[in-house]
DNA sequence: GTGTTGACCACAG
DNA sequence: GCTGTGGCCAACA
């Protein structure tokens, strides 16, 4: 049988989404809209953002290592301290809630 | 099938 | 620097 349903939980979209995250190494940081533009959709940020929050319960999805354009956090859904928290522990320092793109966004 | 919502982004005032 | 508006995309009622 070689069906496989996988998980009907997550869409191919969100799938795609933490195939990319996957590839973001410890220590670096992505915004929502570079990601979005290397899944084909430059404008598809949000959707991002939703696929993330809507599958959060995946501990193999660092969303801590997503931060909104502007280098601000963006969101989390343990809470946005977490984020930070966390953020912390990978060597990344957050400064009146924002991020160091230049240093820290990974290429 | 339509309308609303959302962890966004960019631009204008 | 902040607020408001428009736009794009996906999931949900």
């Amino acid at each position: 049988m070689a069906s496989k349903k996988s998980k009907p939980h997550i869409s191919q979209f969100a799938q795609r989404v933490y195939r990319q995250l996957r590839r973001i190494p410890a220590g670096r940081v992505t915004t929502y809209g570079d990601l979005a533009k290397r899944l084909g959709k430059p404008r598809g940020a949000q959707a991002i953002g939703q696929a993330l929050k809507r599958n959060h319960s995946i501990p193999f999805i660092p969303c801590h290592r997503v931060v909104s354009a502007n280098g601000s956090i963006g969101g989390y859904a343990r809470g946005p301290m977490h984020k930070i928290r966390l953020l912390k522990q990978e060597n990344i320092y957050v400064e009146k809630g924002k991020i160091d793109l230049e240093k820290y966004k990974f290429h």
